[in-house]
DNA sequence: TGTGGTGGGACGTTTTGTGTCCAACAAAAC
DNA sequence: GTTTTGTTGGACACAAAACGTCCCACCACA
């Protein structure tokens, strides 16, 4: 049955919405017994005349009686209410995991997709794709994009397609070079994405680890500073996230920072911070880029992550309360609401 | 898995059937392995537009990639197609079946329903109902239509409905009374399916065994010349088919007679004639009303039957080769196609 | 260097969906 | 008995989506 489901969902996406709003409104009937339009209209929160084609339908399924005094269902119309009580409940137990994790972090949206990154490669590129929706369906036209790196960016950047060319957006890599395989940096992918999406795009080239002195030089550099502005003015970044002493090794930051963060309790990465377990931030990484006023002044925030060992990672992110729109799987979510 | 598929066909009639147009499609770009949107428009009889806001869809699901070079499926959309060949073999199988009882009998249109009447009460239900269904598209404003009796006619006009008044729509029985428990009778069901249509009807109240002089006489009568007019320009013929020994013996045919419709080898009746297996009318009944020539004349004749039982006297009909469009289920159309 | 195929852009027209009333009616409340 | 409330079904104008139809730039292959 999963099957058959899973397959629905990759060719009719949006039949998983008519269908759980035919259900709603063939079990508020059930529920009700005799209701009118208009009630059901009110208590389903949907317009009048939409509602009417629904049940329009579903009379002339054989579903639904109409009489003088409201609506009924038929013999037929409450046995498929019946029988379809266990395929709701597996057919939604997502979205209702969605709206769990959407309330306990507070977030404007949240994007599930079954399985475990961690476990199959399969579910890491669905996460990728989930992502990419998300980001297509954020963008406006003249929208700058700013993008992290790491691998499940990659995936991400991979898996991204435009309906049509933007040719007036800019993605920009959030920060300088990670010091990482060039497939994962930011650069590498912000220019993906472009590529793929028929946009612009600038690159950031700047060494990880510079002195003070030669950062402030840097920073004069009319080029650079010109990237910079236009990522601190990003309306949309993405990013993935990470657990803190993966990302310090692979930072190749010193021995003693790292002990220093765990010290302090670090948990997670996302954007060149570290959070620990409370959200907070208990030590930056030194680079140009994109500064903490920088993302909150973003009007959409996306954080991409999945598999159950980042789990506690996603939740230490989130609880830093800046994220609009998280996308992971399944087991990520659970794990991130153990962690509450 | 048979459970969520019929659940879905009563809840989402409309998107089972967009999920065969995509699932046409893949799987032709599947056996062709690269081929051009022009191309297999014409392969499948779309038009270019429509085939194209499919193909963008299946695009931005990742199951298609697009090339210079034409369209190609992804590793992801050949491997739905292949998941996909049992349910589609499952969901469509009854239209694969529909096709060929369509091209066995030269009918202009087949609908079976799942099941078998002869087993089970609402296999009969949803018979009826698909076979309302179907006089309700056929009719256009001003339309006479005839109908005849039986239980399965009953079915039908119990379960019709109209999306609006059709208040210029005639309906008259299509032969005199039949000797039958009144709720089978044609003028019983051509006034229920008037009501329930908003339509006006005639009856036609005539005797079954009359004499030819008094058959002369009652038919001289202003009103009942009328109704017969009425009868013989139908545009739409709506018929119930039966088993011809059944039949006899239900009108209560003489001895002798029945005798001699075996002897002849008188298989089926439908509207007030006997055919035998080549479709061959072997015995008429005498009474007024619908004559070969205004079957022949009508310009939809429908046929209603079902159950295994009736299998052989469907072909018998069928082959008789005026009939239009035969609304039937499983049971009766496999049987049918056995006698062929 | 043509020729016949490809995807993608564009645009005016048609069809469908949608929000919003209203009329006629039935039951319940008063 | 009368009013009120809730019901369905009809109607209509407006907005949005779908559609048919061309065209263009490009590519492969002859």
């Amino acid at each position: 049955m999963r099957k058959i489901i899973d397959i629905q969902k990759k060719l009719l996406p949006d039949l998983l919405k008519v269908m759980e709003t035919r259900y709603d409104i063939l079990h508020r009937i059930y529920l009700e017994g005799t209701i009118g339009r208009r009630t059901l209209a009110a208590s389903l929160e949907m317009t009048e005349r939409v509602l009417r084609s629904e049940l329009e339908l579903l009379k002339s399924q054989g579903l639904l009686d109409t009489a003088s005094t409201g609506m009924t269902l038929t013999a037929g119309g409450r046995q498929l209410v019946e029988e379809m009580e266990p395929i709701v409940k597996e057919l939604f137990g997502l979205s209702d995991l969605e709206d769990e994790v959407r309330e306990a972090f507070g977030l404007k949206r949240v994007v599930i997709v079954p399985g475990d990154s961690d476990e199959s490669a399969l579910v890491k590129a669905e996460l990728g794709r989930a992502g990419s929706r998300v980001l297509r369906e954020s963008l406006s036209p003249g929208d700058v994009v700013a993008v992290m790196g790491g691998s499940t960016m990659a995936h991400m950047a991979k898996q991204f397609s435009a309906p049509s060319q933007m040719k007036d957006n800019w993605f920009v890599p959030a920060r300088g070079g990670l010091g990482e395989s060039v497939d994962y940096q930011a650069n590498t992918i912000a220019s993906e994405l472009a590529k793929r999406a028929g946009a612009r795009y600038r690159m950031l080239h700047v060494p990880d680890h510079l002195s003070e002195e030669a950062y402030q030089t840097i920073m004069q550099e009319p080029n650079v500073r010109e990237v910079v502005d236009m990522i601190r003015g990003a309306r949309i970044v993405v990013h993935g996230i990470g657990d803190a002493v993966t990302m310090a090794r692979r930072r190749k930051l010193k021995d003693e920072t790292r002990d220093e963060l765990v010290k302090d309790g670090a948990l997670a990465e996302a954007f060149g911070y570290y959070f620990d377990r409370h959200g907070k931030v208990v030590h930056r990484m030194a680079t140009a880029g994109l500064r903490l006023e920088d993302i909150e002044a973003a009007e959409v925030v996306i954080g991409i992550a999945g598999g159950k060992s980042k789990g506690e990672a996603i939740a230490s992110v989130m609880r830093f309360g800046h994220d609009d729109v998280l996308v992971t799987d399944e087991a990520a979510a659970r794990e991130a609401l153990q962690h509450i």
